[in-house]
DNA sequence: CCTTACATTGCATACGTCTGCAAATTCTTT
DNA sequence: AAAGAATTTGCAGACGTATGCAATGTAAGG
């Protein structure tokens, strides 16, 4: 078994008492430039460095945030957790990661994690029990949705973007262009994305007179896209088909292009628009050049850093419904050409 | 401030002692059945939860494993820190994610991460200082390499695959394919996998009497494989540039495919063969279908997590150097329809 | 019934750090 | 130079759990 070194040995090669070698170590505490020296060069030469797992059992401060996702093949996640983690970081917070299985009940899982006595929770895409939101609460551990919105009230903070604007300029990108027959493929019916980006497409499609000609279902995965394009474009007849449909998200829209395109020998945008949601570094490949609706990820990251830390750091900030702005972005998927 | 339940309070209400509610949480320990279910049902009246930070700090064992990872935009490291994250779950086991700056020193960042006393540490496509590496073998902190392959002997262990075996089938490939201008876009110079998969692809050229046509340079990013596929590419006259062309990851790959085709106006693959290495799920999409070189990231990862835990659970067991089989996965960007 | 073995329990201490408090030291000020 | 203020220091007691040890209770064997 290896031995590192501790406070105590530190302070005895030091000359000094442990409290001082603790102070040294705590910002704001009242040492004396001498003895911080001292303690310094002795720490040097022992390798110490302090055990952040005694700190938090005292502090009560793990310095830890459990970030828990769950499908990482779509592209936006990915980015977020990589984004979140570097802000994270640079505030002197680490990530506890954890891949929560995608139909599974991840609460067993989070009260696993709440062992860790972490500052606070991040909820990619997913949602709370109710049973479980009570006991953070209880616990005053900070939780907040990222990309979904809680029900009603409640102590969870959220953090997305306006997808009903976003659903709205889809309809109106595909309505300017002339398209009469709009499809929608919905993600995953439950998810308050899904359903907030079908009620803006839905209310400016109704704002113009217009209403959905086909709805299909993806499920936010890569394989229900597929078969939700079949299902929507399978029939022979051009005039009993969408000419153009707008996917719940960027993930499911290329999977869609790929059936439409080498399954059923469909040309994008010619044959049928496409326009996803996300805007995911491969919309903007060359493979798909997919018109898209684009989440400000950096935007949003620094809004939950900021609301958790606050959060953190101060009990009576309360918990917040943050809907960031998303913008249009046109690509070759709908005609422009790029 | 919020008080949660501790193993006293739980020791009060079920009328037991203290060591008894710790027995009962600790698996093969020794509690007669009557006390066992007493402290269950205490510790559900309370919502009790044993507190892994002060476990941690008594057992020497914080079940937390770091992973450090750099760029999650290329798609392989996604796939492998959801299924690694998973497999290590399985066993009891969390992920301390870190996010290193990819030109930057990550020596001070680990050390923060030695501070909360993980079991073992991962590295994704990265290597380690040796000092650093001294360090953590001096505190007995099993490190592994993923990905990435040690210097010389050292206690350092590390996964990979046959990235030279992978190199020399993607010229067999090309060279069965009939291909006589061959180039090949490089990663990062000082990485192994760069090393080995160029070496592998120029020994199976050479002992075909062939030698590459043109090297250029992608440092395993996107805008820098860009760079590379329009030095390489940017001649007009055809004899002038590679009729085939070996990129060191599909990440790469498919970005200079999208300049190929839309700034150069190649055609893949008449005009020109692309094979790219990782078989990450984008290389199976239709506006892509590329050629590529798999690595099982199902079991390296398995490998991983094995040899992982093995080393923490026994200071014994040596540190390892494995390399997985690799196996080719034609598609169209090299000529076979899909 | 007594001895021996065994299972169960509680006591007390340790893990490595922080922090309130009072004592000790240094610096100001008159 | 003395008194007061301000700074620095060490002591000691947490934080919540695990575990060696001795003590207790129980079962088995003769």
């Amino acid at each position: 078994m290896v031995r590192v070194a501790t406070s105590v040995d530190v302070a005895k090669l030091a000359g000094v008492s442990q409290s001082a070698v603790s102070r040294t170590y705590t910002p704001g505490a009242s040492v004396a430039e001498a003895t911080r020296i001292k303690v310094m060069d002795a720490s040097r030469k022992l390798g110490y460095r302090p055990n952040a797992i005694a700190r938090t059992l005292i502090t009560r401060k793990s310095r830890m945030i459990a970030v828990v996702a769950s499908y990482l093949d779509n592209q936006f996640y990915p980015v977020v957790i990589e984004k979140l983690s570097k802000r994270l970081q640079s505030d002197g917070y680490h990530v506890l990661l954890f891949i929560a299985e995608a139909n599974q009940e991840s609460d067993e899982l989070l009260m696993q994690l709440m062992q860790y006595h972490v500052d606070g929770i991040v909820l990619l895409s997913a949602t709370l029990s109710s049973g479980l939101a009570k006991v953070c609460a209880a616990s005053g551990v900070p939780v907040l949705m990222f990309n979904r919105v809680a029900q009603a009230g409640g102590t969870v903070s959220s953090v997305a973007c306006d997808n009903e604007a976003g659903g709205r300029m889809a309809a109106r990108a595909l309505l300017e262009a002339g398209h009469m027959r709009i499809g929608y493929i919905a993600g995953l019916e439950d998810s308050s994305t899904n359903r907030d980006r079908e009620a803006g497409f839905n209310a400016e499609l109704a704002a113009h007179g217009h209403r959905v000609f086909t709805r299909t279902v993806g499920h936010y995965s890569f394989e229900g896209a597929q078969v939700a394009a079949r299902l929507m474009f399978g029939r022979a007849d051009a005039t009993q088909r969408p000419s153009a449909v707008f996917v719940a998200n960027d993930y499911m829209a290329i999977a869609v292009m790929d059936v439409l395109r080498g399954e059923l020998g469909l040309r994008v945008p010619q044959d049928v628009a496409v326009i996803g949601f996300d805007n995911v570094p491969q919309a903007a490949w060359g493979g798909y050049s997919l018109t898209s609706i684009e989440q400000d990820a950096q935007a949003m990251i620094e809004a939950t850093a900021k609301l958790m830390l606050a959060q953190i750091n101060d009990e009576a900030v309360a918990a917040q419904h943050m809907n960031l702005p998303v913008r249009l972005v046109e690509r070759g998927s709908t005609g422009k050409t790029v």
